[in-house]
Formats: structure tokens, C-alpha cells, sequence
DNA sequence: ACGAAAATCACCCGTTCGGGCGATTGCCCC
DNA sequence: GGGGCAATCGCCCGAACGGGTGATTTTCGT
């Protein structure tokens, strides 16, 4: 079975940014109290306060429109569960997909290749595959694998 | 030999981000010339000049430290010329990669299966692979497929 | 006009793969 | 305690695949 990552942080993340924008305006407010008590240069004070936001903004803007994450890849559990796809048959199926031969799975599984065929045999049937390969590319493409 | 991908945009991005900054610089001092001439209330002046550094800022980050972008797929012409693979061989990759058995890729390029037999037997030498499904993997892990 | 590379096809041989069938062992659920 | 299912393993057989070698034609750059 595989574990569902990614799904933090959408609660957490509005307010560690709200948290963020409000410290730059508190910051802009007290720089501008200091300014006017110490009547500094606006020149440089003016300078300064951009300087603080570009930065702020480098930072959130890093963050904020960062690519849509590819795929957070769920293994899609809904397409999985509706073909009746195992743990084991994902994890061969996984294997396939990295260009591996039975006996290589087999070993790598712990198992005999005739296993190894076994879970094969049922992954084409659900798949509706009648190639490894065809296998791989339609469980790509049903997002079962990365 | 495997090739070193993604190194363009360099110097120009540099450019473009310089020029961006100087832009923002100048906008900096027009504001303020602006702000000294009309003798407008600073505060609202502070608070424009922030805000459009923050949104500099933030688009600024939004491609300056962004993901590796997700590959907009390009077929890697450069992996695919230091491999040397053909126009022919890189067909015959992509119809590996959908699942087609040699004769479907026979029939569908019109040519006989020993001929898909000899693109895939220089492909596997090129990639380094000993079966399709390893090509594919090894195709798709250097961009030369989608 | 020549040579190199690409594309095409053929044959042999051994291995892998896919399809079919059967079997046992656990585990969960009712 | 019987039915269902996942996981495991075995065997047989024919088809597909991979490796090697050799050959011809086309294409392209010089």
C-alpha cells in the first residue's frame, strides 16, 4: 500500500502568510514612526522599506506560485480500488514500470518468478494489457504510477 | 554517457531580472520625485512603494525560485543527439512507450517486424537497456518521451 | 562521386514472456 | 465453518522477444 502524501499545510499555510504580511505592515509602521521621530532621510528610509517588501515578496512569491506540483501523484486510489488492484499487484506493477525483469522482481519481492508471473497475469486482466509494456503505459496513464 | 540538461537562460535571465530591478529602482525615484512635488501624505506614498515591491517581489519569486519546471517537454534534442538515436528509433521509442508489440509497430510504420527488431536492438545499445521496458524508463527518466 | 550513416530486411538461436490450469496457505467476514 | 480473496508456487506450451550476424538500398554531406 502507498501513503498519501502531500496534504498538509492549506490551513497552516494561510496563516503563517497572513502571520508574514501583517509583520511587513507592522514593520511598515514602525518604520515609519521612526522615521518621523527621527525625521531621517526619506531617500533612504524609502529605500529601505522596498527593499524589505521586494524581499518579502521574493519570499512568498517562492512559495505562493510554485508550479502546481506536478502531480502530487496520489497513486489514485479511486481508479485502483475500482479495478481491484492489490498491494502486491502495485508494487510488480511498479517494478514494471522501472524496466525490471521477472527474475529481477522476483528477487527484489522475495518471491518466485512464478509469482511474480501470477500477480503479472492478474494486473494485465484488470488493466485490460496484454504486454508489460501496455501495462506500464496504461497504469500510467490511469496515474496508478508516477 | 548521460548529458547535462537545463543550463540555458543563464545569462539572459540575469538580464532580465537586473533590468527589472533598475526598472523598480527608477520607478523608486520617480514616486519620491513625485511624492517631494506634490508634498502628498508620505504615508500613503510609503505604503504604494511597498506594495508594488511586494508584488515585484513576489513575481520576481515566483520565477526565480521555482520547482525545476515540470518539463514543458521538448523531446530533449540535446540527450537525444549525444545518444545519436535516429528520427526512425525515436518513433519506434514512442510507440514502445503505448504499449505496442513489435508487429503492431511493424504494421503501423509499414516496414517489416526484423526492421523494428534492428531500431530497437540499436536503441536498447544506445539507452543501455536490455528490454522495452527498461528503454522506456530510460527514454521517458531523459525526456526523450513524455 | 564517394563514403558514412540511416533504414531496410533476413535468418538463427536461446531466453523470456504470456496464457491456461491447478494447488496451497492464510486472513477476514458473516 | 464455509465462502471469498490475496498471496504464494508449480507446470506446460506457444508466441514474443533479445542477441548476433550479414546484406542491400537510400540518403546525405563533402
Amino acid at each position: 500500500m502507498r501513503i498519501g502524501v502531500e496534504q498538509i499545510g492549506g490551513w497552516r499555510r494561510i496563516l503563517i502568510y497572513g502571520a508574514l504580511f501583517a509583520l511587513g505592515v507592522l514593520l511598515l509602521e514602525w518604520i515609519d514612526y521612526q522615521r518621523l521621530v527621527r525625521s531621517r532621510s526619506s531617500d533612504i528610509w524609502l529605500f529601505l522599506v522596498a527593499l524589505g517588501f521586494l524581499v518579502l515578496g521574493i519570499y512568498l512569491g517562492g512559495r505562493l506560485l510554485r508550479a502546481p506540483a506536478p502531480r502530487p501523484f496520489d497513486g489514485n486510489p479511486q481508479a485502483r480500488a475500482q479495478l481491484g488492484i492489490s498491494d502486491r499487484e502495485l508494487t510488480v506493477l511498479e517494478a514494471l514500470a522501472a524496466g525490471k525483469s521477472n527474475r529481477q522482481i522476483a528477487d527484489a519481492l522475495h518471491v518466485s518468478p512464478n509469482t511474480v508471473k501470477t500477480h503479472l497475469a492478474n494486473l494485465y486482466a484488470k488493466l485490460e494489457a496484454e504486454r508489460r509494456t501496455d501495462a506500464v503505459a496504461r497504469g500510467r496513464a490511469l496515474g496508478l504510477i508516477p
